[in-house]
DNA sequence: CGATACATTGAGGAGGGTCAATCCGGGTGG
DNA sequence: CCACCCGGATTGACCCTCCTCAATGTATCG
């Protein structure tokens, strides 16, 4: 198992991470006081409404927050990948479900440490507020953008916060883009053919591999 | 001219304000940095990119955050009222612009003077995160309800906000609703007359007082 | 009193939802 | 090794919601 310190640098994100732009001493403080966390596909970090006691960094995996109308309506608010931090809760509680895509490892930083921590403390708050931009993107995709575009914004997205040049591997699936774009999926279906017979992207392999072919062109 | 404590405390809202559940002490030193700004309907208190070195606090009247895409789509991101705060930037740049709904004067509390404050800075937090929360309604809203439950869950959250038992007085008109629910101000309109016709609401005068004919059937 | 700005209402059309059939790859069991 | 099955992606046909465009109503202001 990797120390936690190498594991976060190894993401690679410039920005969003919290390890990544740490000093040396306060690495070590954070690997002192971060748990450790594993769960598998499906499976639930948190649940909305439950007590918010820690911080999360994922590891390794993905993990996405969601939000559930009446019960079979689901709204996907974001996707977290190697580096991101997830957890932020207002008053003590979780306004949404953390759920891993696959199997997933986090680190877990207790609320209580992080109140000692007056640089980590501040480090979160960028990381908040940057998390507040993301959201405000996706207000200006739900609220302003058709499906053709919603589509080519996720998959710009993803391009760009997973890396992997001309190989995108999606840890979800359609019906979870879906649920994140406000679609159905059978239109984010539909649209990924036209991009296809548009010479966009490849074929979507079943594992979830998606050949961009023109990564300019998106 | 009211004094800050005075103005701020006048604000109803039991949460989300900026000074309503800060000590005396913590309000004295708040009175002593924050600075005053007055704008007219309109005006931009700041916009998209501009440089980031200040957080608002509305004292009277009405602010709106906006995003435009490809300068003819609009998205309105918020609403803040008297109480409710503006301004959180990541990076430095204001990730949206800061509109003016009628005439508006805020408190302007420079970042400056916010790193000075330890008890302020964490104040700011906790009303940031709960930002967050309200931005994962707003997706909510923009990607899994139809029009009708846009415009009714538009009206709860005013009615909530505003107060005022049944005149509600909107701030805004049909067009700035539109833009922050996603739709066009036809179809906005066209809710409004239905939830009219089903004796829910009452006529919504040019000066912007709708009366609330039932207030629980919302 | 006309002019302007905005809300309202109507008619028609398009985008995306809904439902259902089909396809496709992988796993299972014979 | 092959038939079968199963979950999910794809595609098609149809329909409904919301958008678009245009006309009308209405209050305010010069």
């Amino acid at each position: 198992m990797l120390a936690l310190s190498d594991t976060c640098r190894a993401a690679i994100m410039g920005h969003g991470g919290l390890c990544a732009c740490l000093s040396p001493s306060a690495l070590g403080h954070l690997r002192a006081i971060a748990g450790d966390v594993r769960i598998e596909a499906g499976q639930t970090l948190f649940q909305t409404g439950h007590a918010a006691d820690a911080l999360f960094g994922v590891r390794h995996g993905a993990v996405m927050l969601s939000r559930s109308l009446d019960g079979h309506r689901r709204q996907i608010l974001s996707f977290h990948f190697s580096g991101d931090m997830l957890g932020f809760a207002a008053e003590g509680r979780h306004h949404c479900t953390a759920t891993a895509l696959g199997r997933a490892s986090l680190c877990r930083i207790p609320l209580a440490e992080l109140d000692q921590d007056l640089a980590l403390q501040r480090h979160v708050h960028g990381i908040l507020a940057r998390n507040v931009g993301q959201a405000l993107d996706m207000q200006v995709r739900l609220g302003r953008m058709n499906a053709a575009e919603r589509v080519r914004s996720l998959l710009n997205e993803l391009c760009s916060r997973l890396g992997g040049g001309r190989e995108l591997h999606l840890p979800m699936r359609i019906a979870e883009m879906a649920d994140y774009l406000g679609l159905r999926p059978e239109t984010v279906s539909r649209e990924m053919s036209a991009l296809r017979q548009a010479g966009l992207v490849g074929s979507f392999s079943p594992d979830g591999v998606l050949a961009i072919t023109d990564p300019t062109g998106l």
